[in-house]
DNA sequence: GATGAATGAGAATTCATTCAT
DNA sequence: AATGAATGAATTCTCATTCAT
């Protein structure tokens, strides 16, 4: 499964330069079908049903949990009625991967066309921090889906859900290598387990955001700190 | 039929120094009511159900996940009736809570009991981290329900585990301004966000082990390596 | 997409003789409305939709059974929309019972144009169990239907289907009757219950044939054994 | 497993000589488990649950239809909880075929001790057809399930029904064979054609009168003509 | 007339919890 | 206290039918 490897320049999805990096995880009309992921055929032609679906599926199971809300309620959520999840979604539990698999993807590419634009390794580092805590302060429901809910099927993450997470792992650590090659980074450090700690950083830092009152402001300082912290904390 | 008895369960913990911290987690008749949660009278005599019941439904949970596990499937590994897993507790959601306090408070007395004997912050975060990855280590099954079982119900979590947990963090913030006064850690960082970002590291990084091949020692090095960087990154 | 047009599917249906009363049974531009039921107007023009439908649920309905049969899989099967079905008939329901008698009409009338050629009563009574069998023998699909499907639904059959199999019935207990009155049968025995065995007796057999391995010729020889039996059971 | 074969002597279930026969079938404490149907264990110690079951279920099913009874209703007429069910049958189409074969069973138990006491063929053909109308006679419900719900699940009927079934049939096939080689019987018909005819036209008979108002002693006359028939057409 | 995406009522089955023994 | 048979509420998913295009 592993990812961890090379490629250096995995390029692909330029979204130009740099700012708007939060709310470009919204919406989709990228590619609805991006992974292996056996997701229905969305029979639909111009179809922004399967759209809103997962859009009201990041709501309700974000307010609710997976467990705790039931298909009827994502339908209504998203204004269809309970049949036309299964015109998309083949279970529930598929409706679930492929909303993670969908924002996962989202943001890897966009991550990777960030990225690319920075000169050196701290920066590029610096700049995997303020985009995960940005995008998860942008889409607080998204956030929760993607740091609480998704671990609430064992089974589902484990086949599905890790190997795509494990491509954004990879993405950081491939990060790290750059920097230890540079001479930016200290050597003794293995770049997957620095990549591991930063996003549990990452994601427990979102967690406690998420679940308690949001405060606006607060995880771009996090970021600030987090950062000033790691980097430090890698210096050769 | 069963008694769930025996299973030495690979008491060992051997972090750091020599002192057998580890298996301090396991069996419990210490003190049944920690929290201010509305635990079931125990009703105890002998009572060694209690304890049985709350082993098997480690071993369970972390097998099939909270969601995935029946009760009588917890009823049978320990090795009693269905019935009888409610004269102990109220109810399967009780049973994961009272799992995660029971465990967590003699992680805490532990960890109090190990800290007080060291010297300075940095010495003591630095056991922080190993006591962590070293319980962890020694348990594996107790490693995933903490790590992840015990997310699968936000309910809960929201409303016993977390403030549980808060004291956690909090002792390991407590940790963090103790250095920042002594002049060994940065100030220009909140004590909270480190609490929780090293946490969130340790947390991330024993879900990794524990959800893939638990390699023997993997754990023990990385708790170094992540010692290393944090305490670095944290000099003034 | 599929057009359902041709299969020539095996014509044949040679009994005794050599009259073509085989095909009879086929497609049907006759007369699409027999009996009392409510059918839905047919709205026809070129209209083989309604008879390619039904060729499609024979042979689906004999396949699954009415029951595992979606109605979807009959439109798929006749090459038409979902939505088509319905405007032919009014529900599922309907359709099997179309279905029904349709064929059962053409059956009786392909019959009683058989036997008003034949001599006496014995000759024709002979004939029936030769033509009941021999039909069946010509469509093996359409056999599991009228002995099989038919009862999937009693409502249906009660309210239905029972009217116009009475009138099978009674046919043949007519023959019986006129055998009686002219002395070639015994009068001890009632003509409908006669014509309620013979008809059980074939049908039972023909289920048996349908259900097992098909082997070419062995209804028409059942035929003769069990005409040879009932014959002379009936002799005064 | 088979118990439809020789046993000359299966006595259980002696009636004595002649009438009663009727209600031999009606309540079961022989034995629940016949074939090698998984039949689920029935954890019950006294347990009269699975025949008040299986009770409640002829008598609902054979009012509206296997497919047209939902599980709840058979519940609430065996006075039990919907879930209950699912501790004696697996299913809903588990329950019909455990239906079936019980019943079945008991009617082999019993007519192969009756038949035991009888001279020859000719007298066994005969009360093999008493046998069958007399016990449906004296159940009506019973005999629309297994004369016509037991053809709504052709699956389970081929699969588990029909050789339980075979076995009865063999049964009345090996009278006839006993009657052609004692010379009392032609040998120019197939003993498994008779069985097969004969039982088709006392189960055609039987479903007439089952759907149809239930004339007291209709069976009983019904079976004393198709008996003169059968007998005479078997003549030599 | 045809289409097929959308609908939503309906039902089997599961499983946490109870309680008579 | 312990048991485990019984309970019945709860929920996913199916599929006949409709109707806007």
């Amino acid at each position: 499964m592993k990812v961890g490897s090379g490629k250096p320049e995995a390029s692909a999805l330029k979204v130009g330069s740099g700012k708007p990096e939060a709310s470009a995880l919204k919406v989709g009309s990228g590619k609805p079908e991006t992974s292996g992921l056996p997701t229905k055929p969305p029979r639909t032609r111009g179809g922004d049903k399967r759209e809103r679906i997962l859009a009201a599926a990041v709501k309700v199971f974000a307010k609710s949990g997976f467990h705790g809300t039931r298909v009827s309620e994502v339908a209504k959520a998203a204004g269809v009625a309970d049949g036309t999840i299964y015109l998309y979604f083949r279970s529930k539990d598929e409706l679930l991967v492929s909303l993670f698999e969908d924002r996962v993807d989202k943001l890897l590419v966009h991550m990777n066309a960030e990225l690319s634009n920075l000169p050196d390794a701290p920066a590029k580092l610096r700049r995997v921090i303020e985009l995960q805590l940005g995008l998860l302060e942008g889409e607080r429901d998204l956030a929760e889906v993607i740091t609480v809910i998704i671990r609430q099927s064992s089974k589902l993450i484990k086949e599905y859900a890790a190997p795509k997470f494990g491509a954004y792992l990879d993405a950081i650590a491939q990060v790290v290598v750059e920097g230890q090659n540079a001479g930016d980074f200290r050597k003794d450090v293995s770049p997957h387990l620095v990549a591991r700690a930063t996003y549990g950083a990452l994601d427990s830092i979102a967690l406690l955001w998420a679940l308690g009152r949001a405060e606006q402001g607060a995880l771009v300082r996090s970021a600030k700190q987090l950062a000033d912290v790691l980097l430090r904390g890698l210096l050769p």
